[in-house]
RNA sequence: GCCCUCAUCGUCUAGCGGCCCAGGACACCGCCCUUUCAAGGCGGCAGCGCGGGUUCGAAUCCCGUUGGGGGCACCA
């Protein structure tokens, strides 16, 4: 059996050399040794942004050692997982651009990956540590677990498991039995301390009486995720372990059931190591839970969130690439980073950052590019046809770039788009924009009606010199206050791409009747 | 109650004993540019929780304390 009391680290003689960039001068990834990591979320509910972080570290970690990343549900809790959920995450991350290595979609090696298929590997592995004494049957009754655990607890001893059937005779497990009671099947803990060194915190230690015996099996034979979970990185040959730090406390349960599971030749028997990622906090000093809203990641992607501007915003919860530099793409990620520079702390999500790196992303994409990803927006807003129609497509090309330095997310594009792509008689011009007017803006709207009427050319320029010399020269007006009404007339909003490129792109006839629309409602 | 863990501007962070009377970013506030809104440029506000050590020297190491978070399940 393994020496829990050893350091997880694959190869001990790798901590010795200090990495290149790494705070702690013990980074235990082996060089050598191929890393294998895992993503495994449970299918329950909508897809969460600490979700997306903890997959993005590890998909980092993999990528850049040239290791594999597994993709593996954990489907055992039938109660709250769910087909919907699954789906959705394979979206989501697919969407987000993390691809895997090994998975439910694409099998490999170690298939099945859903943990719900696995159910006989998890019999047998019980039965087994069952049989070589690595766990015992357990017949306590919740009730009186409940009853001892309260009592420990006043009397300020700690209040896990007290070891009741650790030892039980044949005729003592015959007389439970007998009295109708259902063992579950509980791991038996090595006595001793337990001490591993944490990727991202450094040597972390626990007594035994803060780490007692735990369940891996339901009365009903239904396995937990307290078996199953190091199963199957037992057997996938996962070497380090990238989690939530919430996960902390049962790292030592882990590596005893990992050193019983060697014991009894499940795997490879090499050790693993751990890696607790900090908490994504919300508002107030809460976890970032299900029912902010800015915790779905689906609503990133209807808002038109870029997937490279949310990863490189997440990349930040935790981790940093430079000393003065935050914006980054994902190939950058992998190159530089390193999980021992990881920042132990608990970082709050704040939505006013994420939209600024996002726009970041936005500005830098190539025109063409941006047009394109423009269009699902545009389209889910009835703006578009799909297929788009081949002038409404040579329209949008001229249009995004007037937009593509004044937008922080995608789906905006449909409020400063949207007077270009609307049929006339759909077009209609914001309340607000209306009452920001006063009677004497229809002065206004009169000299830009007969100026436009006169003009030859119609391009930007030849509607700003004309524009310009009727309204601000001639009338004496502030160029504000003179193009403000226009715009408003032309575009339906008082903020707009600029002014002469959207009449110019818009045409006569549209631009025209606008302005006496807007002319004769203002009455 | 017991155990574990975390601690630098409002927020995310850089910092690994002298390059720091602490650097960057978001947010905020000015100014410039300007047809709106942005973008961009320039400038500003603002932080090492507290107390002891160690050291010639501490944001950095140690101890304590305070505060936050997590765990102590037949959830994951």
């Amino acid at each position: 059996m393994t020496d829990s009391t050893e350091p997880a680290t694959p190869t001990p003689a790798a901590s010795a050399a200090p990495s290149p960039t790494g705070r702690r001068n013990a980074t235990p990834v082996a060089a050598a040794a191929a890393v294998r990591v895992r993503f495994c979320p449970s299918p329950t509910g909508v897809p969460h942004v600490g979700l997306a972080r903890t997959a993005l570290f590890n998909w980092a970690f993999a990528r850049h050692h040239h290791g594999s990343l597994v993709f593996r549900i954990e489907d055992t809790d039938i109660a709250r997982d769910s087909e919907e959920s699954y789906q959705m995450l394979v979206d989501v991350l697919g969407w987000l651009g993390l691809s895997w290595d090994e998975g439910p979609d694409i099998g490999g090696p170690h298939a099945p990956y859903r943990q719900s298929q696995r159910m006989d590997i998890y019999a047998d592995v019980a039965a087994r540590l069952h049989r070589a004494g690595h766990a015992y049957e357990c017949f306590c009754t919740p009730e009186e677990l409940d009853q001892r655990r309260e009592a420990a607890r006043t009397a300020g001893q700690p209040s896990g498991y007290d070891g009741h059937c650790r030892n039980l005779t044949h005729a003592d497990r015959d007389r439970a039995r007998a009295q109708g009671r259902e063992p579950v099947l509980r791991f038996r803990m090595p006595g001793h301390t337990i001490t591993f060194t944490d990727l991202v915190r450094g040597e972390l230690s626990f007594a035994p009486e803060h780490v007692p015996d735990y369940v891996l099996v339901r009365a009903n034979a239904h396995p937990l995720y307290t078996l199953v979970n190091p199963v199957d990185d037992a057997l996938m040959g996962i070497t380090h372990v990238l989690r939530g730090e919430d996960l902390l406390s049962s790292t030592p349960r882990q590596i005893a059931l990992h050193a019983a599971l060697a014991d009894i030749g499940v795997g490879v028997g090499a050790p693993i190591a751990f890696g607790h990622l900090p908490y994504v906090m919300g508002e107030g000093n809460r976890k970032l839970s299900k029912r902010d809203p800015e915790s779905n990641l689906l609503l990133y992607r209807e808002r038109g969130f870029l997937p490279e501007g949310l990863l490189n915003y997440l990349a930040l919860l935790g981790w940093s690439i430079a000393e003065d530099r935050d914006i980054f793409d994902m190939s950058e990620m992998v190159e530089a980073f390193d999980i021992a520079r990881v920042n132990p702390n608990p970082a709050r999500f704040d939505l006013r950052k994420c939209e600024a790196i996002n726009a970041a992303h936005l500005r830098q994409l190539d025109p063409g590019d941006f047009a394109n990803r423009l269009v699902p927006h545009l389209q889910a807003a009835r703006l578009l046809a799909d297929p788009v129609p081949a002038e409404d497509a040579a329209l949008l090309a001229a249009a995004a770039p007037l937009v593509q330095q004044r937008m922080v997310t995608l789906g905006e594009a449909v409020g400063m788009l949207g007077f270009l792509f609307r049929a006339e008689t759909d077009f209609r011009v914001e309340s607000e924009a209306i009452e920001s007017l006063g009677t004497e803006d229809g002065r206004v709207l009169d000299a830009a009606e007969a100026t436009l009427e006169e003009l030859g050319d119609f391009s930007a320029a030849g509607v700003q010199a004309a524009l310009r010399a009727a309204l601000v020269d001639s009338l004496g007006l502030k160029p504000k206050l003179a193009f403000g009404p226009v715009r408003i007339a032309v575009t339906g909003r008082r903020v707009s791409p600029p002014l002469f490129e959207s009449i110019e792109l818009l045409g006569r006839e549209r631009t025209l009747a606008r302005i006496r629309a807007l002319r004769a409602a203002l009455g």
